[in-house]
DNA sequence: GTCGATAGTAAGCCTGGCTTACGATCAGCT
DNA sequence: AGCTGATCGTAAGCCAGGCTTACTATCGAC
């Protein structure tokens, strides 16, 4: 008796969460290596399309707390892919820049990504990718604007 | 300036993180007040289907480890949703079963998620959402055979 | 009877969030 | 000038939810 009755819960809710749990299962074991986590990595890309940025400000687009987000650039520095620069107009602030290093490290991620993409995507048609995405999209904008905004948020 | 450039990855992979973070946090909110963590609540669903089984054939079902399953069923037995019943016929076996104070406990459970479904799902047609349902279940299908299956896992 | 496999658990680790509290700095207003 | 309140980053320590490794008790097959 293999695997008996999988996933007997077929809700919305459960298969968001599964996806999301087997992507990142599979996702760490195709760039596996010592390699980043997923919170590093998930930085490391928003921080390519912000270079210069604040911590706080990266943060607020993690969403995230600054906290949160100073331990994950503590391990991307010590990994060298990341330096803090003081900001010279305000001296409370640290600027965030990636490395020369970080390229080649971001090029090994993006394609490993794109490998699990297309392993996640197969049997699904170009047409109805891009339909779930703008679900999601619907989805990612209801549920973020369901929500008490981080100001507020105690 | 509020919320400025916010998800700049608009890929697949940071979509259905993002909606399952939402949704997770969007759903403790919704049912709040002392009530169930997550992975609580996803045992306690995956168990209504399964009454009588033992540990070790939920965590597969779960797919966690029975270690990890064992202190989610502590707590639930403590919080007396669930109870731990000696097999007869193995004695080193318990069967787990749900308690009658579990009955209104999932029914609010339940309302709450239907209630966070509504919120996420506004604006997509049911049309739409029968699609995406779809393309998630061949995706979840595609990632758990790419799997090295928990036999072999090491 | 012995011996390998299986059910559950204990101890302790890791990731990735959080709150609370703090020091340094900025900026606006007297 | 000098306060005062907000903001930037951080330290300490908590919690959820996984994991590995190692153990005991028991089963079942030989």
């Amino acid at each position: 008796m293999t695997r008996p009755a999988r996933r007997p819960l077929g809700t919305l809710g459960f298969l968001i969460y599964d996806v999301a749990r087997l992507m990142r299962r599979k996702g760490a074991a195709l760039r596996n290596e010592r390699s980043l986590t997923q919170a590093q990595w998930r930085a490391l890309a928003h921080l390519t399309r912000m270079e210069g940025c604040r911590q706080a400000e990266l943060a607020e687009v993690l969403e995230i707390r600054p906290i949160s987000l100073g331990r994950v650039v503590d391990q991307l520095e010590t990994a060298g892919l990341v330096v803090r620069r003081l900001d010279p107009g305000d001296r409370r602030a640290r600027r965030l820049y990636l490395t020369r290093k970080a390229q080649p490290a971001l090029a090994r991620l993006y394609a490993s990504a794109q490998q699990l993409r297309a392993l996640a995507l197969a049997g699904v048609s170009r047409a109805e990718q891009t339909r779930v995405i703008a679900a999601l999209q619907t989805m990612c904008a209801n549920l973020q604007r369901s929500q008490t905004p981080p100001h507020e948020r105690r």
